[in-house]
RNA sequence: GGCCCAUUGGUCAAGCGGUUAAGACAUCGCCCUCUCACGGCGAAAACAUGGGUUCGAUUCCCGUAUGGGUCACCA
């Protein structure tokens, strides 16, 4: 790891990891890694306001299950921390006072009310700068009166402030439509707007990675670097991820999509590198002849990711996508793993008769997620009231009656079975077409039907009988005779 | 509304002046199979639009439309 490229996560603590936040994590730490540079964990908790308890631990342990290691951070410190911006605070202070001495930053005492009267009377016109030009004397007064203050970015009057975006090339706004913006708020502590910036400097951040949604206010900050005389930074923004609305219309994924955070995904039976295999698809697609490649490792990903091969346009979260990659990745896992991990989703009782790792492999190539086992495990739990029309089956030309025979038939031969696995069952009920002289497969489906009282099942009638055993499959077969 | 960004099938997307316009998910069909699934094969499905530039535009430029983002003492 050098510091030659430098890159962080920076989330303010919310108390959950929303997939969108946790795709920039993701792609920051793989343009910092691709190049083996540095990654950096900083909290972003100015806002005293929505604290939340514990919603520090939310990011780390995410970013550790994820495996997203960063270099530097709170817990693991760095020579250029504290990483938690509330314990940074005198740093703001002392640079917003340095802007305010270079004149690009001013004191403000305007009240919140002003402020709100102001709007009202025009909600589009913003700060008036009331306080852009209050003398020397009168801002000492005011100070020395205890005016509470904020301070505020001195934005150019005239102009256009341009910047070279990594992904979306040359962006540029008017300062005529640049607010002065507060950089620091009455309660002594920085908005976002200002202590990203100081911090990124400080800590030498070369690529600032963030969503696309800060593409227009970055000229602000580029102004700040510019103030300061920093050079500034390599700016990447990312495109968003959006959410299918129950209309049809797409917006930025958020809480009404669904589960769209981390821990609820995991918790819904994802698993995680299914999670990071499928969001670093969105929005990014490697270049050329890998272009087809779809099943990509973190270490994969960190040796073919390139920030060239970033997408401009907004990438839909479709949970389809993510379901299927899921499965693959469940079906690919050893069967160990498959089965303690598998455990954990039992959330239900589970009868001695039963062979429950023999279901639970049954179930490995035929789900998407892990929460998907308790409702298709349900039937060898018990068995469901069907109707005995089920038994009818044109391609294998079954008709009640023909089960009926089938099932008269497979008693005693199951009966006599002393060893009850799949093959031996198996080649027993194969008697039972040759006697009757019909399909294998009308046999199976009888029995099949029979031992689950499903249409559709996650194995065939023999591997059913097999997990349930012997004496649950003779009980069975009577019930459906009873019919 | 001002400003900014985007626009290839339903979704993710390849393409970076000349292609029969890849691939994946989803959908549908066929095959295989002890059903479904898995797997295999196949089908349907796209360059928003109008002008340019060019011998030639999905690719470059401009307008239009549509979608999105942003305009906080939130980040």
């Amino acid at each position: 790891m050098d510091r030659n490229i430098v890159t962080r996560f920076a989330p303010s603590p919310t108390g959950y990891m929303h997939i969108g936040n946790l795709r920039t994590a993701l792609y920051s730490f793989l343009i910092a890694k691709h190049q083996d540079g540095c990654f950096i964990l900083r909290i972003e908790d100015t806002d005293r306001e929505r604290l939340v308890e514990g919603a520090e631990d939310v990011i780390k342990s995410t970013l550790a299950t994820t495996k997203l290691t960063y270099d530097e951070g709170p817990d693991v410190g760095g020579e250029h921390g504290p990483y938690v911006q509330s314990q940074r605070k005198e740093i703001y202070m002392e640079y917003a006072k340095k802007l305010v001495e270079s004149g690009h930053a001013y004191y403000c005492f305007c009240t919140k009310e002003r402020l709100e009267q102001l709007h009202e009377e025009d909600a589009t016109g913003g700060y008036d700068r009331h306080c852009r030009n209050l003398s020397k004397e009168e801002v000492a007064e005011n100070l020395a009166k205890g005016l509470p203050f904020v301070i505020r970015q001195k934005m150019p009057l005239e102009g256009r402030t341009t910047y070279t975006d990594a992904v979306f090339g040359e962006i540029g706004c008017d300062n005529v439509e640049l607010q002065d913006q507060i950089l620091m708020k009455a309660d002594g502590y920085p908005t976002y707007n200002f202590c990203h910036v100081i911090d990124d400097y400080l800590m030498g951040v070369t690529h600032v990675v963030r969503g696309s949604e800060y593409l227009t206010s970055t000229p602000k900050y580029a102004l700040l670097y510019d103030s300061f005389g920093w050079p500034r930074p390599i700016y990447v923004h990312l495109p968003l991820l959006m959410g299918k609305n129950a209309d049809g219309s797409v917006s930025k994924l958020s809480k009404r999509h669904g589960a769209v955070s981390f821990q609820d995904l995991v918790a819904d039976g994802y698993l995680p590198e299914a999670i990071i295999n499928y969001i670093a698809l969105l929005g990014w697609c490697p270049k050329g002849e890998d272009a087809t490649t779809e099943f990509f490792s973190l270490e994969d990903l960190k040796k073919v990711f390139t920030i060239e091969a970033i997408n401009k346009s907004p990438a839909v979260f479709d949970f389809d996508k993510l379901l299927w990659f899921n499965g693959e990745y469940i079906k690919k896992m050893d069967k160990d793993t498959y089965l303690s991990l598998a455990k954990e989703f039992v959330n239900f009782s589970v009868p001695s008769s039963i062979q429950l790792d023999k279901l639970l492999l049954l179930l490995q190539g035929r789900i998407g997620k892990l929460s998907e086992i308790a409702e298709k495990a349900a039937f060898f739990l018990a068995l469901p009231d069907y109707d005995k029309s089920l038994f009818e089956n044109k391609k294998n030309k079954v008709t009640p009656d023909l089960a009926l025979a089938v099932l008269q038939e497979a008693l005693p031969l199951l009966e006599q079975l002393t060893v009850f696995d799949n093959d031996s069952i198996y080649n027993a009920l194969l008697q039972i077409a040759e006697k009757l002289s019909c399909k294998s497969g009308a046999v199976m489906w009888s029995l099949r039907i029979a031992v689950s009282g499903l249409a559709v099942t996650p194995g065939g009638a023999t591997e059913i009988m097999e997990v349930i055993g012997k004496e649950e499959t003779l009980r069975r077969i009577g019930v459906a005779l009873a019919k």
